[in-house]
DNA sequence: CGGCTTTTTGAGACGCGTCAATGACCGTGG
DNA sequence: CCACGGTCATTGACGCGTCTCAAAAAGCCG
Protein backbone atom coordinates (compact mmCIF):
# COMPACT_ATOMS: atom_id res chain seq x y z
CA UNK A 1 0.00 0.00 0.00
CA UNK A 2 1.11 3.19 -0.72
CA UNK A 3 3.37 5.19 1.81
CA UNK A 4 2.39 8.11 2.60
CA UNK A 5 4.61 11.40 3.02
CA UNK A 6 2.43 14.29 3.33
CA UNK A 7 3.22 15.16 6.83
CA UNK A 8 6.84 17.14 6.23
CA UNK A 9 5.59 20.28 7.81
CA UNK A 10 2.36 19.55 9.64
CA UNK A 11 2.85 21.44 13.27
CA UNK A 12 3.19 25.29 12.30
CA UNK A 13 -0.07 26.56 11.87
CA UNK A 14 0.25 30.69 10.94
CA UNK A 15 3.27 29.79 8.52
CA UNK A 16 2.96 31.43 5.49
CA UNK A 17 3.22 28.74 2.75
CA UNK A 18 6.81 27.56 1.21
CA UNK A 19 5.26 28.46 -2.34
CA UNK A 20 2.41 29.50 -2.25
CA UNK A 21 1.47 27.29 -5.67
CA UNK A 22 -1.98 28.13 -7.74
CA UNK A 23 -2.98 30.42 -5.26
CA UNK A 24 -5.55 31.50 -7.97
CA UNK A 25 -5.58 34.73 -6.47
CA UNK A 26 -6.08 37.77 -9.29
CA UNK A 27 -8.81 35.42 -11.33
CA UNK A 28 -10.40 33.66 -8.91
CA UNK A 29 -10.47 34.69 -5.06
CA UNK A 30 -13.89 34.33 -5.08
CA UNK A 31 -15.21 36.01 -1.73
CA UNK A 32 -18.46 34.89 -0.35
CA UNK A 33 -21.64 34.72 -3.26
CA UNK A 34 -23.67 37.87 -2.84
CA UNK A 35 -26.23 36.21 -0.65
CA UNK A 36 -24.23 35.44 1.99
CA UNK A 37 -25.71 33.24 4.86
CA UNK A 38 -22.57 34.31 6.76
CA UNK A 39 -22.78 37.90 7.01
CA UNK A 40 -23.70 37.26 10.49
CA UNK A 41 -20.35 35.58 11.30
CA UNK A 42 -18.18 38.25 9.89
CA UNK A 43 -16.90 40.32 12.42
CA UNK A 44 -15.99 36.64 14.63
CA UNK A 45 -13.66 35.29 11.76
CA UNK A 46 -9.93 35.29 11.68
CA UNK A 47 -8.29 35.28 8.71
CA UNK A 48 -5.23 32.35 8.61
CA UNK A 49 -3.15 31.09 6.08
CA UNK A 50 -1.71 27.75 5.86
CA UNK A 51 1.15 26.35 3.19
CA UNK A 52 1.03 22.97 0.98
CA UNK A 53 0.42 20.14 3.27
CA UNK A 54 0.06 21.86 6.42
CA UNK A 55 -2.64 20.51 9.07
CA UNK A 56 -5.61 22.91 9.43
CA UNK A 57 -6.59 20.33 12.15
CA UNK A 58 -6.07 16.92 13.19
CA UNK A 59 -8.64 13.84 13.65
CA UNK A 60 -9.00 13.87 17.85
CA UNK A 61 -8.00 17.39 18.45
CA UNK A 62 -10.48 19.48 20.45
CA UNK A 63 -12.89 20.62 18.01
CA UNK A 64 -13.10 24.73 18.98
CA UNK A 65 -13.00 26.10 15.70
CA UNK A 66 -14.79 25.74 12.06
CA UNK A 67 -13.78 27.43 8.73
CA UNK A 68 -14.77 28.53 5.85
CA UNK A 69 -11.97 28.19 2.98
CA UNK A 70 -11.11 31.82 1.14
CA UNK A 71 -8.70 30.69 -1.38
CA UNK A 72 -6.84 26.95 -2.42
CA UNK A 73 -8.38 23.78 -1.37
CA UNK A 74 -8.43 20.90 1.46
CA UNK A 75 -8.85 17.37 1.83
CA UNK A 76 -10.52 15.84 4.93
CA UNK A 77 -8.71 12.73 5.25
CA UNK A 78 -8.53 9.59 7.74
CA UNK A 79 -5.07 7.65 8.32
CA UNK A 80 -4.97 4.33 9.28
CA UNK A 81 -1.91 3.01 11.09
CA UNK A 82 -0.32 1.36 8.56
CA UNK A 83 -0.22 4.45 5.77
CA UNK A 84 -3.67 3.84 4.37
CA UNK A 85 -5.18 6.94 3.42
CA UNK A 86 -8.84 7.67 2.59
CA UNK A 87 -10.00 11.26 1.57
CA UNK A 88 -13.94 11.89 2.31
CA UNK A 89 -14.10 15.32 0.62
CA UNK A 90 -12.30 18.19 -0.68
CA UNK A 91 -13.37 21.51 0.17
CA UNK A 92 -12.88 24.35 -2.61
CA UNK A 93 -13.40 28.10 -1.86
CA UNK A 94 -16.97 29.37 -0.23
CA UNK A 95 -17.11 26.19 1.59
CA UNK A 96 -17.85 25.70 5.40
CA UNK A 97 -16.09 22.94 6.88
CA UNK A 98 -15.49 21.99 10.63
CA UNK A 99 -18.51 22.13 11.95
CA UNK A 100 -19.71 18.78 11.92
CA UNK A 101 -17.96 17.03 14.19
CA UNK A 102 -18.27 16.60 18.16
CA UNK A 103 -15.81 17.19 20.87
CA UNK A 104 -13.09 16.30 18.50
CA UNK A 105 -12.91 16.20 15.26
CA UNK A 106 -13.23 12.53 13.21
CA UNK A 107 -11.13 13.34 10.61
CA UNK A 108 -8.17 15.64 9.87
CA UNK A 109 -8.52 18.60 7.43
CA UNK A 110 -4.87 19.44 5.35
CA UNK A 111 -4.27 22.13 2.61
CA UNK A 112 -3.86 20.55 -0.52
CA UNK A 113 -2.81 24.05 -1.70
CA UNK A 114 -1.92 27.33 -0.02
CA UNK A 115 -4.69 27.97 1.48
CA UNK A 116 -6.46 31.19 3.30
CA UNK A 117 -9.04 30.64 5.52
CA UNK A 118 -11.44 32.11 8.05
CA UNK A 119 -11.69 30.70 11.26
CA UNK A 120 -14.34 30.74 13.41
CA UNK A 121 -14.73 30.19 17.21
CA UNK A 122 -17.45 26.97 17.27
CA UNK A 123 -19.11 28.27 20.59
CA UNK A 124 -19.88 31.37 18.40
CA UNK A 125 -21.06 29.48 15.62
CA UNK A 126 -23.51 27.44 18.58
CA UNK A 127 -24.56 30.95 19.58
CA UNK A 128 -25.50 32.75 15.97
CA UNK A 129 -27.15 29.44 15.35
CA UNK A 130 -29.22 29.46 18.39
CA UNK A 131 -30.68 32.82 18.09
CA UNK A 132 -30.95 33.11 14.67
CA UNK A 133 -33.32 30.41 12.90
CA UNK A 134 -32.45 31.41 9.19
CA UNK A 135 -28.61 30.89 9.92
CA UNK A 136 -29.59 27.38 11.91
CA UNK A 137 -31.34 26.05 9.06
CA UNK A 138 -28.55 27.24 6.43
CA UNK A 139 -26.40 25.53 8.50
CA UNK A 140 -28.33 22.30 8.72
CA UNK A 141 -28.78 22.53 5.07
CA UNK A 142 -25.10 22.46 4.52
CA UNK A 143 -24.75 19.40 7.07
CA UNK A 144 -27.84 17.37 4.87
CA UNK A 145 -25.34 18.35 1.59
CA UNK A 146 -22.09 16.92 2.80
CA UNK A 147 -23.85 14.25 4.06
CA UNK A 148 -25.84 13.06 0.53
CA UNK A 149 -22.38 13.27 -1.20
CA UNK A 150 -21.14 11.28 0.95
CA UNK A 151 -24.13 8.98 0.56
CA UNK A 152 -22.83 9.04 -3.21
CA UNK A 153 -19.65 9.13 -2.44
CA UNK A 154 -20.21 5.50 -0.89
CA UNK A 155 -21.83 3.75 -3.61
CA UNK A 156 -19.33 5.07 -5.81
CA UNK A 157 -16.41 3.30 -3.56
CA UNK A 158 -18.46 0.45 -2.61
CA UNK A 159 -19.87 0.19 -6.50
CA UNK A 160 -18.43 1.25 -9.21
CA UNK A 161 -15.35 0.54 -11.63
CA UNK A 162 -12.55 2.25 -12.22
CA UNK A 163 -13.90 4.17 -15.30
CA UNK A 164 -16.81 5.36 -13.34
CA UNK A 165 -15.25 6.64 -10.05
CA UNK A 166 -12.81 9.13 -12.84
CA UNK A 167 -15.88 9.97 -14.89
CA UNK A 168 -17.77 10.85 -12.06
CA UNK A 169 -14.67 12.71 -10.34
CA UNK A 170 -14.07 14.95 -13.22
CA UNK A 171 -17.86 15.41 -13.24
CA UNK A 172 -18.24 16.44 -10.03
CA UNK A 173 -15.21 18.99 -10.09
CA UNK A 174 -15.84 20.65 -13.44
CA UNK A 175 -19.48 21.56 -11.74
CA UNK A 176 -18.48 22.76 -8.00
CA UNK A 177 -15.54 24.50 -9.87
CA UNK A 178 -17.36 26.06 -12.07
CA UNK A 179 -18.69 29.12 -10.89
CA UNK A 180 -21.86 29.42 -12.93
CA UNK A 181 -23.80 27.40 -14.85
CA UNK A 182 -23.39 24.15 -16.31
CA UNK A 183 -20.12 22.73 -15.92
CA UNK A 184 -16.96 24.24 -17.77
CA UNK A 185 -15.27 22.42 -20.14
CA UNK A 186 -11.85 22.66 -18.49
CA UNK A 187 -11.01 22.44 -15.00
CA UNK A 188 -8.33 23.24 -12.44
CA UNK A 189 -7.59 19.99 -10.34
CA UNK A 190 -5.94 21.38 -7.33
CA UNK A 191 -4.94 17.85 -5.98
CA UNK A 192 -2.37 15.83 -6.81
CA UNK A 193 -2.77 12.27 -8.32
CA UNK A 194 -2.46 10.37 -4.66
CA UNK A 195 -4.84 12.97 -3.48
CA UNK A 196 -7.22 11.64 -5.86
CA UNK A 197 -6.38 7.98 -5.70
CA UNK A 198 -6.87 8.23 -2.01
CA UNK A 199 -10.39 10.01 -2.66
CA UNK A 200 -11.48 7.16 -5.38
CA UNK A 201 -9.99 4.44 -3.27
CA UNK A 202 -7.71 3.68 -5.66
CA UNK A 203 -3.82 3.42 -5.89
CA UNK A 204 -2.22 6.13 -8.15
CA UNK A 205 -0.74 4.17 -10.93
CA UNK A 206 -4.64 3.29 -11.12
CA UNK A 207 -5.37 6.82 -11.47
CA UNK A 208 -2.94 7.50 -14.00
CA UNK A 209 -3.93 4.43 -16.28
CA UNK A 210 -7.71 5.69 -15.99
CA UNK A 211 -7.05 9.11 -17.13
CA UNK A 212 -4.41 7.81 -20.10
CA UNK A 213 -7.37 5.98 -21.18
CA UNK A 214 -9.47 8.47 -21.22
CA UNK A 215 -7.00 10.73 -23.17
CA UNK A 216 -6.41 8.17 -25.41
CA UNK A 217 -10.06 7.57 -26.35
CA UNK A 218 -9.66 11.63 -26.86
CA UNK A 219 -12.86 11.94 -24.25
CA UNK A 220 -10.83 13.91 -21.96
CA UNK A 221 -6.93 16.54 -22.53
CA UNK A 222 -4.33 16.91 -20.12
CA UNK A 223 -2.61 20.35 -21.29
CA UNK A 224 -0.75 20.49 -18.11
CA UNK A 225 -0.98 17.84 -15.42
CA UNK A 226 -3.39 19.84 -13.34
CA UNK A 227 -5.29 20.91 -15.99
CA UNK A 228 -8.07 18.97 -17.76
CA UNK A 229 -10.13 19.87 -20.80
CA UNK A 230 -13.51 17.06 -21.14
CA UNK A 231 -13.43 17.28 -24.78
CA UNK A 232 -16.69 15.20 -24.56
CA UNK A 233 -18.50 15.74 -21.35
CA UNK A 234 -21.62 13.21 -22.73
CA UNK A 235 -19.10 10.28 -22.82
CA UNK A 236 -17.86 10.80 -19.16
CA UNK A 237 -21.32 11.21 -18.59
CA UNK A 238 -22.53 7.88 -19.88
CA UNK A 239 -19.47 6.02 -18.02
CA UNK A 240 -21.15 7.32 -14.91
CA UNK A 241 -24.36 6.32 -15.68
CA UNK A 242 -25.07 3.17 -18.01
CA UNK A 243 -22.93 1.82 -15.53
CA UNK A 244 -21.38 -0.02 -18.62
CA UNK A 245 -18.68 -0.55 -21.60
CA UNK A 246 -18.69 2.32 -23.56
CA UNK A 247 -14.40 3.14 -23.94
CA UNK A 248 -12.43 1.15 -26.08
CA UNK B 1 -23.44 -8.45 -10.75
CA UNK B 2 -25.74 -9.91 -8.78
CA UNK B 3 -29.69 -9.20 -10.23
CA UNK B 4 -31.79 -8.17 -7.37
CA UNK B 5 -34.85 -9.30 -6.53
CA UNK B 6 -36.26 -8.09 -3.52
CA UNK B 7 -39.65 -6.15 -4.84
CA UNK B 8 -42.15 -8.96 -4.97
CA UNK B 9 -44.17 -7.13 -3.02
CA UNK B 10 -43.24 -3.44 -2.78
CA UNK B 11 -46.73 -1.91 -2.87
CA UNK B 12 -49.03 -2.38 -0.31
CA UNK B 13 -47.81 -0.39 2.66
CA UNK B 14 -49.71 -1.52 5.96
CA UNK B 15 -49.65 -4.68 4.98
CA UNK B 16 -48.95 -6.96 7.61
CA UNK B 17 -45.64 -9.63 6.65
CA UNK B 18 -46.59 -12.80 5.38
CA UNK B 19 -44.08 -14.30 7.70
CA UNK B 20 -42.79 -11.86 10.42
CA UNK B 21 -39.33 -13.41 10.85
CA UNK B 22 -37.38 -12.60 13.65
CA UNK B 23 -39.61 -9.82 15.10
CA UNK B 24 -37.76 -10.31 18.17
CA UNK B 25 -41.41 -9.52 20.11
CA UNK B 26 -41.17 -11.46 23.20
CA UNK B 27 -37.67 -10.45 24.37
CA UNK B 28 -36.81 -7.41 22.56
CA UNK B 29 -39.26 -5.37 21.81
CA UNK B 30 -36.87 -2.31 22.88
CA UNK B 31 -39.17 0.15 23.59
CA UNK B 32 -37.52 3.64 23.63
CA UNK B 33 -34.67 3.98 26.35
CA UNK B 34 -36.07 5.37 29.50
CA UNK B 35 -34.47 9.04 29.14
CA UNK B 36 -36.60 9.54 25.64
CA UNK B 37 -36.05 12.66 24.13
CA UNK B 38 -39.07 11.88 21.46
CA UNK B 39 -41.35 11.96 23.81
CA UNK B 40 -42.30 15.37 22.28
CA UNK B 41 -43.68 13.54 19.36
CA UNK B 42 -45.39 10.57 21.46
CA UNK B 43 -48.72 11.91 20.23
CA UNK B 44 -48.12 12.66 16.66
CA UNK B 45 -46.82 9.15 15.75
CA UNK B 46 -49.02 6.82 13.89
CA UNK B 47 -48.12 2.86 14.30
CA UNK B 48 -47.00 0.65 10.68
CA UNK B 49 -46.20 -2.27 9.55
CA UNK B 50 -44.02 -3.32 6.80
CA UNK B 51 -43.32 -7.16 5.82
CA UNK B 52 -40.11 -8.30 5.04
CA UNK B 53 -38.37 -6.63 1.63
CA UNK B 54 -41.26 -4.09 1.67
CA UNK B 55 -40.42 -0.77 0.88
CA UNK B 56 -40.77 1.86 3.67
CA UNK B 57 -39.96 4.78 1.28
CA UNK B 58 -38.07 5.11 -2.11
CA UNK B 59 -35.10 7.23 -3.59
CA UNK B 60 -37.28 10.47 -5.08
CA UNK B 61 -40.53 10.02 -2.94
CA UNK B 62 -41.53 13.24 -1.58
CA UNK B 63 -40.22 12.84 2.05
CA UNK B 64 -43.15 13.71 4.01
CA UNK B 65 -41.94 11.74 6.50
CA UNK B 66 -40.05 10.52 9.09
CA UNK B 67 -39.40 7.02 11.32
CA UNK B 68 -38.63 5.69 14.29
CA UNK B 69 -38.27 1.75 14.41
CA UNK B 70 -39.96 -0.21 17.40
CA UNK B 71 -38.98 -3.47 15.92
CA UNK B 72 -37.39 -5.49 13.27
CA UNK B 73 -34.73 -4.16 11.20
CA UNK B 74 -34.16 -1.88 8.09
CA UNK B 75 -31.40 -0.99 5.02
CA UNK B 76 -31.00 1.89 3.54
CA UNK B 77 -29.79 1.77 0.23
CA UNK B 78 -29.16 2.88 -3.57
CA UNK B 79 -29.79 0.67 -6.73
CA UNK B 80 -28.21 1.57 -9.71
CA UNK B 81 -29.59 0.86 -13.66
CA UNK B 82 -28.21 -2.37 -13.84
CA UNK B 83 -28.66 -3.66 -10.42
CA UNK B 84 -26.22 -3.03 -8.49
CA UNK B 85 -26.81 -2.01 -5.07
CA UNK B 86 -24.90 -0.38 -2.01
CA UNK B 87 -26.39 -0.42 1.41
CA UNK B 88 -25.63 2.64 3.12
CA UNK B 89 -26.69 1.94 6.62
CA UNK B 90 -28.87 -0.72 8.69
CA UNK B 91 -31.24 0.22 11.50
CA UNK B 92 -32.14 -1.18 14.57
CA UNK B 93 -35.05 -0.74 17.33
CA UNK B 94 -34.61 2.70 18.55
CA UNK B 95 -32.96 4.10 15.46
CA UNK B 96 -34.71 7.06 13.68
CA UNK B 97 -34.51 7.71 9.86
CA UNK B 98 -35.80 9.59 7.43
CA UNK B 99 -34.92 12.75 8.55
CA UNK B 100 -31.67 13.41 6.32
CA UNK B 101 -33.16 14.51 3.68
CA UNK B 102 -34.33 17.43 1.41
CA UNK B 103 -37.68 17.23 -0.22
CA UNK B 104 -37.21 14.00 -2.09
CA UNK B 105 -35.82 11.22 -0.17
CA UNK B 106 -31.77 10.20 -1.69
CA UNK B 107 -32.32 6.85 -0.93
CA UNK B 108 -34.58 4.03 -0.39
CA UNK B 109 -36.12 1.96 3.20
CA UNK B 110 -36.81 -1.62 3.32
CA UNK B 111 -37.93 -3.37 5.87
CA UNK B 112 -35.20 -6.34 6.23
CA UNK B 113 -37.42 -8.34 8.10
CA UNK B 114 -41.15 -7.38 9.02
CA UNK B 115 -41.26 -4.67 10.79
CA UNK B 116 -42.70 -1.75 12.95
CA UNK B 117 -42.12 1.43 12.93
CA UNK B 118 -43.48 4.97 13.94
CA UNK B 119 -44.19 7.44 11.44
CA UNK B 120 -43.78 10.91 11.76
CA UNK B 121 -44.68 13.90 9.60
CA UNK B 122 -41.86 15.85 9.04
CA UNK B 123 -43.60 19.05 9.28
CA UNK B 124 -44.51 18.30 12.97
CA UNK B 125 -41.06 16.85 13.46
CA UNK B 126 -39.36 20.19 12.08
CA UNK B 127 -42.25 22.16 14.02
CA UNK B 128 -41.64 20.42 17.73
CA UNK B 129 -37.71 21.27 16.56
CA UNK B 130 -38.17 24.57 15.98
CA UNK B 131 -39.86 25.53 18.42
CA UNK B 132 -37.41 22.97 21.16
CA UNK B 133 -34.48 23.55 21.61
CA UNK B 134 -33.23 20.36 23.70
CA UNK B 135 -35.10 18.63 20.99
CA UNK B 136 -33.65 20.16 18.01
CA UNK B 137 -30.01 19.68 19.57
CA UNK B 138 -30.73 15.38 20.06
CA UNK B 139 -32.06 15.75 16.36
CA UNK B 140 -29.20 17.50 15.17
CA UNK B 141 -26.64 14.83 17.44
CA UNK B 142 -28.88 11.98 15.25
CA UNK B 143 -27.57 13.48 12.36
CA UNK B 144 -23.99 13.89 13.54
CA UNK B 145 -23.87 10.45 14.60
CA UNK B 146 -25.29 8.96 11.14
CA UNK B 147 -22.55 11.38 9.54
CA UNK B 148 -19.60 9.87 11.43
CA UNK B 149 -20.72 6.73 10.84
CA UNK B 150 -20.91 6.95 7.00
CA UNK B 151 -17.06 8.84 7.31
CA UNK B 152 -16.19 5.35 8.90
CA UNK B 153 -17.88 3.68 5.94
CA UNK B 154 -16.42 5.43 3.83
CA UNK B 155 -12.90 4.78 4.95
CA UNK B 156 -13.86 0.80 5.09
CA UNK B 157 -15.46 0.36 1.39
CA UNK B 158 -12.06 2.58 0.05
CA UNK B 159 -9.42 1.33 2.00
CA UNK B 160 -10.30 -1.97 4.19
CA UNK B 161 -9.05 -5.52 2.98
CA UNK B 162 -11.89 -8.33 2.83
CA UNK B 163 -11.08 -9.20 6.25
CA UNK B 164 -11.14 -6.36 8.01
CA UNK B 165 -14.79 -5.32 6.36
CA UNK B 166 -16.13 -8.58 8.11
CA UNK B 167 -14.16 -8.24 11.27
CA UNK B 168 -15.01 -4.64 11.60
CA UNK B 169 -18.67 -5.35 10.29
CA UNK B 170 -19.22 -8.11 13.14
CA UNK B 171 -17.78 -6.07 16.08
CA UNK B 172 -20.11 -2.86 14.74
CA UNK B 173 -23.06 -5.17 15.12
CA UNK B 174 -22.51 -6.73 17.90
CA UNK B 175 -22.03 -3.41 19.52
CA UNK B 176 -25.23 -1.99 18.38
CA UNK B 177 -27.20 -5.10 19.26
CA UNK B 178 -25.73 -5.38 22.54
CA UNK B 179 -28.80 -2.97 24.62
CA UNK B 180 -26.16 -3.10 27.43
CA UNK B 181 -22.32 -2.87 27.75
CA UNK B 182 -19.40 -3.73 26.25
CA UNK B 183 -20.63 -6.19 23.37
CA UNK B 184 -21.86 -9.20 23.38
CA UNK B 185 -20.39 -12.66 22.28
CA UNK B 186 -23.04 -13.95 20.38
CA UNK B 187 -25.49 -11.64 17.80
CA UNK B 188 -28.57 -12.29 15.82
CA UNK B 189 -27.83 -10.85 11.99
CA UNK B 190 -31.09 -10.08 10.73
CA UNK B 191 -29.83 -9.18 7.46
CA UNK B 192 -29.24 -12.35 4.84
CA UNK B 193 -25.32 -12.56 3.37
CA UNK B 194 -26.50 -10.39 0.08
CA UNK B 195 -27.34 -7.55 2.23
CA UNK B 196 -24.29 -8.08 4.27
CA UNK B 197 -22.28 -7.99 0.56
CA UNK B 198 -24.07 -5.33 -0.63
CA UNK B 199 -23.28 -3.31 2.73
CA UNK B 200 -19.79 -4.38 2.36
CA UNK B 201 -19.10 -3.88 -1.08
CA UNK B 202 -18.43 -7.18 -1.76
CA UNK B 203 -19.89 -10.00 -3.23
CA UNK B 204 -22.09 -13.06 -1.38
CA UNK B 205 -19.29 -15.22 -2.23
CA UNK B 206 -16.91 -13.39 -0.99
CA UNK B 207 -18.40 -12.60 2.66
CA UNK B 208 -19.59 -16.11 2.40
CA UNK B 209 -15.82 -17.06 2.21
CA UNK B 210 -14.81 -15.07 4.54
CA UNK B 211 -17.15 -16.28 7.08
CA UNK B 212 -16.24 -19.53 6.64
CA UNK B 213 -12.48 -18.70 6.59
CA UNK B 214 -12.89 -16.63 10.26
CA UNK B 215 -14.84 -20.11 11.14
CA UNK B 216 -12.34 -22.28 10.26
CA UNK B 217 -9.73 -20.51 12.30
CA UNK B 218 -12.11 -20.84 15.30
CA UNK B 219 -12.57 -16.94 15.33
CA UNK B 220 -16.38 -17.93 14.97
CA UNK B 221 -18.98 -20.09 15.59
CA UNK B 222 -22.12 -19.72 12.70
CA UNK B 223 -24.56 -22.33 15.20
CA UNK B 224 -27.60 -20.93 12.68
CA UNK B 225 -27.18 -18.96 9.49
CA UNK B 226 -28.53 -15.61 11.22
CA UNK B 227 -26.73 -16.09 14.65
CA UNK B 228 -23.14 -15.87 15.37
CA UNK B 229 -20.74 -16.39 18.37
CA UNK B 230 -17.88 -14.45 18.79
CA UNK B 231 -15.32 -16.94 19.77
CA UNK B 232 -11.98 -14.64 19.76
CA UNK B 233 -13.49 -11.37 19.71
CA UNK B 234 -9.51 -9.67 20.04
CA UNK B 235 -9.21 -11.21 16.75
CA UNK B 236 -11.63 -9.54 15.33
CA UNK B 237 -10.43 -6.43 16.48
CA UNK B 238 -6.59 -7.39 15.44
CA UNK B 239 -7.77 -8.05 12.22
CA UNK B 240 -9.44 -4.70 11.71
CA UNK B 241 -6.42 -2.99 13.22
CA UNK B 242 -3.95 -3.33 10.73
CA UNK B 243 -5.17 -0.10 10.62
CA UNK B 244 -6.34 1.65 13.58
CA UNK B 245 -9.21 2.38 16.21
CA UNK B 246 -11.87 2.95 14.18
CA UNK B 247 -14.53 2.10 15.88
CA UNK B 248 -16.81 4.83 17.37
C1' DC C 1 22.52 22.03 -15.12
C1' DG C 2 21.42 18.66 -11.25
C1' DG C 3 18.73 16.91 -7.62
C1' DC C 4 14.24 16.43 -6.08
C1' DT C 5 9.22 15.08 -6.34
C1' DT C 6 5.41 13.61 -9.04
C1' DT C 7 3.58 11.25 -12.88
C1' DT C 8 3.51 7.77 -16.24
C1' DT C 9 4.21 3.22 -18.16
C1' DG C 10 5.30 -1.72 -17.98
C1' DA C 11 5.43 -6.61 -16.30
C1' DG C 12 3.85 -9.80 -13.17
C1' DA C 13 1.31 -11.47 -8.99
C1' DC C 14 -2.77 -12.05 -6.53
C1' DG C 15 -7.29 -11.05 -4.70
C1' DC C 16 -11.77 -10.78 -5.68
C1' DG C 17 -15.52 -11.35 -9.00
C1' DT C 18 -17.83 -14.52 -12.22
C1' DC C 19 -19.89 -18.64 -13.39
C1' DA C 20 -21.53 -22.96 -12.04
C1' DA C 21 -22.78 -26.76 -9.10
C1' DT C 22 -24.13 -28.47 -4.67
C1' DG C 23 -26.17 -28.20 -0.22
C1' DA C 24 -29.21 -26.42 3.48
C1' DC C 25 -33.45 -24.60 4.86
C1' DC C 26 -38.46 -23.82 4.64
C1' DG C 27 -43.12 -23.53 3.37
C1' DT C 28 -46.52 -25.76 0.47
C1' DG C 29 -49.20 -29.22 -1.17
C1' DG C 30 -49.77 -33.97 -2.35
C1' DC D 1 -45.64 -37.02 6.85
C1' DC D 2 -42.83 -36.67 3.18
C1' DA D 3 -41.95 -34.93 -1.52
C1' DC D 4 -41.34 -30.99 -3.98
C1' DG D 5 -39.99 -26.32 -5.47
C1' DG D 6 -38.09 -22.05 -4.17
C1' DT D 7 -34.79 -19.25 -1.87
C1' DC D 8 -30.57 -18.58 0.22
C1' DA D 9 -25.91 -20.18 1.51
C1' DT D 10 -21.71 -22.48 0.50
C1' DT D 11 -17.87 -24.22 -2.17
C1' DG D 12 -14.95 -24.83 -6.31
C1' DA D 13 -12.58 -23.55 -10.72
C1' DC D 14 -11.22 -19.99 -13.39
C1' DG D 15 -10.39 -15.30 -15.43
C1' DC D 16 -9.98 -10.49 -15.07
C1' DG D 17 -8.90 -6.22 -12.94
C1' DT D 18 -6.47 -3.92 -9.75
C1' DC D 19 -2.39 -3.73 -6.82
C1' DT D 20 2.63 -4.28 -6.41
C1' DC D 21 7.08 -3.60 -7.74
C1' DA D 22 10.19 -1.37 -10.71
C1' DA D 23 11.94 1.90 -13.81
C1' DA D 24 11.68 5.66 -16.90
C1' DA D 25 9.84 10.24 -18.00
C1' DA D 26 8.32 14.77 -16.87
C1' DG D 27 8.01 18.75 -13.93
C1' DC D 28 9.82 21.78 -10.47
C1' DC D 29 13.36 24.65 -8.12
C1' DG D 30 17.66 25.52 -6.43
Amino acid sequence: MSVNLAHSETISSLKVARRPWPVIVGEAAKTAPSGDDFAALETVGARMTFGRNETIFSEGDCAKYCYRLVSGSVRLCKLLADGRRQISDFFLPGDFFGYADFDTYALSAEAVTGVVVTRYARNQVEAVSESDSRFRRRLGQLLHERFNAAQLHLVMLGRYTVKERISSFLIQMAERLDPGAGSADEIELPMSRLDIADYLGLTIETVCRAISDLKRADVIAVPSIHRIVLRKPSVLRDLVEGGEHLLA
